[in-house]
RNA sequence: CGGGGUAUAGCGCAGUCUGGUAGCGCACCUGCUUUGGGAGCAGGGUGUCGGGGGUUCGAAUCCCUCUACCCCGACCA
């Protein structure tokens, strides 16, 4: 490819409403533009890129077994009512009529189309299991799209799914999928994590995330340091402590803490570590209040919270009024200490182990020290209810928790059989009787790999890419090449003959000088950088860099097919 | 949906308070010079000042209204 017959469209400046390096860097080499809010036309050059995770993507999936299809991405209404969830999948579903006023969706996802056109298309168990997956364009309706095509509204999206006459064919295809995934990032370059995820409203038994790590990510990951063990942060589960509650040593005593009421404070004020302390937590639960003690330096994990049989899935924080009116104390003193019986106190597994605690006094401006389980407050249950922090023993039994954020870009799923009990896509077995399909679903964000991986790989000036997915492998640079016909042949010549063997390669002749050239290609992160100049012609080499290298190197005509191959 | 903000040339912005000829930098076009890390000089404006309404002799500027976009939050198979 000669850049003169390319469209290339690099800018200076930094656009004023990118936050993130992707999406500053996505726009600045020119790889998107922005039509409206969270809705991007893909340059010439982005979506060399695109195509790049897309080809690999599909290469694995074929690998893997899986079967390309490609369904629609306007799907009728009728087809969504079946599973309920033309209501329930909520203001994500774009909803369109035509000129008949029949009215149709823009694709968020396929589970209805792929298991409408199972149960059509399969009838017996001799053509199970099978994964159909396609590559396409899907959208969701988000209520804040932000930072680029990281989570746009419209956006590639590579969705297979897989259908099984029982659980274990679902399962090894579950683990089969989850392989393919691990394949595929790496084979991208990218540095990833396998997350056990929650599974959802939806049901299914398991779920896994893949996680792109990057400071940047909108979500937390937990790992452990001494295993393979990964989970999303607010499924990691805090272990109960294995030493016991050591046995009283202090008797109760109340302090006047007229004005010290959050955990620091009363810390502080007393001389007592936020770990010696406990905080109670009113919530409003289906039937009332309910008071969740954690230790001083722990915060309540809302997704473990809103398990507990107390609350009944509701995990409202009480309004100052309510707590007010039914225990007379305001918040910043409450503490397990006398609490009424109506309202259960559920103890988290590190609070409950401890034990001459400071809590709250139950009256303004006092606090409790000295304080103990059992002796002096009641304990209705412990549980888990905290989000882990680092340095918490790994809930596999192999080393500690580190955390992380991460960047979504795949998801892997045992659906089970929601969708096709629903819509009755079943097939015939070997006694010839009907069965309900299992199934399975696997997700890849494609565009957003793309985001992922800027986030993962860039400088100061510009992108890093790993080389499999690079918009080109090599840019040949030559130096004042209107002047000089014998640099302007030889990287011709070079371009021409690294082009013969296949090898991707982009000639800059776009007749710049040599400093806008090299930002140009630093900025859209070709790997490699040849030089060609009337110096370098005389010595007989050329000048070599690597895109995350500063120094230049000296190198022969067949060391250049060495450093390619 | 709640809170905050922005909208002026392709991009980044000033001008708005205090109404009076539409500006700056980059990019772009022409010419000359220049060519190893984003060149210099000279010339060129490509604009519905987001839309609509109002006040005024006169509105980018003041008032009303609508829209779009951005940020924070709630939401998220």
């Amino acid at each position: 490819m000669r850049l003169s017959a390319f469209h290339l469209a690099t800018v200076k400046e930094i656009p004023a409403d990118a936050e993130l390096v992707s999406h500053q860097l996505m726009l600045r080499a020119g790889m998107l533009r922005k039509l409206a809010a969270g809705i991007y036309t893909w340059s010439p050059l982005g979506l060399r890129v695109l195509r790049k995770v897309e080809n690999i993507v599909r290469e694995e999936m074929n690998r893997a077994g899986a079967i390309e299809l490609l369904m629609p991405s306007i799907q009728p209404r009728e087809l969504w009512e079946e599973t309920g969830r033309w209501q329930k999948f909520g203001g994500q579903l774009l909803k369109i009529r035509d000129r008949k006023d029949a009215e149709y969706c823009y694709g968020p996802t396929h589970e209805e189309v792929i298991t409408d056109f199972a149960r059509n298309e399969l009838r017996s168990y001799k053509q199970l299991p099978v994964n159909f997956y396609q590559i396409q364009t899907k959208f969701r309706d988000e209520i804040r799209p932000r930072f680029g095509i990281m989570r746009a509204r419209e956006f590639l999206m590579k969705d297979a799914y897989s259908f099984h006459l029982d659980e274990e064919s679902l399962a090894q295809e579950y683990h089969n999928m989850a392989d393919t995934y691990v394949r595929i990032f790496t084979r991208l370059g990218l540095q990833f994590r396998a997350v056990q995820a929650d599974s959802g409203a939806i049901g299914g038994n398991a779920s896994q995330e893949f996680q792109v790590l990057a400071d940047s990510g909108e979500d937390a990951i937990a790992f452990s340091d001494g295993s393979d063990y990964a989970a999303n942060i607010e499924l990691a589960e805090a272990l109960a402590p294995t030493d016991a509650r050591p046995t009283p040593a202090q008797t109760l005593e109340s302090i006047a803490t007229p004005t010290q009421r959050a955990i620091d404070e009363i810390s502080a004020f007393l001389n007592v570590a936020p770990a010696q302390c406990v905080k109670t937590i009113l919530l409003r639960g289906k039937d009332g209040l309910v008071a969740l003690c954690l230790r001083g330096d722990h915060e309540i994990n809302e997704v473990k919270i809103a398990k507990l049989p107390e609350l009944g899935g509701e995990s409202v924080l009480a309004d100052e009024a309510d707590i007010v009116k039914a225990i007379g104390v305001r918040p910043g003193f409450i503490g397990p200490v006398g609490l009424p019986d109506s309202i259960p106190i559920i103890v988290d597994r590190n609070a409950a182990v401890v034990a001459d605690f400071v809590c709250g006094g139950n009256r303004d401006g006092t606090h409790y020290r000295g304080a103990n389980w059992e002796r002096d407050a009641r304990v209705d249950r412990v549980a888990d209810v905290r989000k882990i922090v680092a340095g918490d023993a790994s809930p596999d039994g192999h080393g500690q928790l580190q955390i992380a954020r991460g960047i979504e870009v795949g998801h892997v799923f045992q659906l089970g059989c929601s969708y096709s009990e629903a819509m009755g896509a079943s097939v015939l077995d070997d006694q010839g009787k009907a069965r309900v399909m299992h199934m399975g679903c696997y997700g890849i964000g494609v565009s957003r790999i793309v985001a992922a991986a800027i986030e993962q790989n860039h400088d100061v000036a510009g992108i890093l890419w790993p080389l499999a997915m690079a918009p080109w492998q090599i840019a040949i640079c030559p130096i004042n090449a209107h002047q000089n016909e014998a640099v302007r042949d030889e990287a011709a010549r070079l371009h021409d003959e690294l082009a013969e063997r296949g090898i991707e390669v982009v000639l800059d002749d776009r007749g710049l000088r040599p400093g806008a050239m090299f930002a140009d290609i630093e900025l859209i992160g070709i790997p490699h950088r040849i030089v060609v100049s009337e110096r370098g012609l005389a010595s007989g080499n050329y000048e070599y860099r690597r895109r995350n290298e500063s120094e230049n190197r000296s190198v022969s005509r067949d060391g250049i097919f060495e450093l390619l191959s």
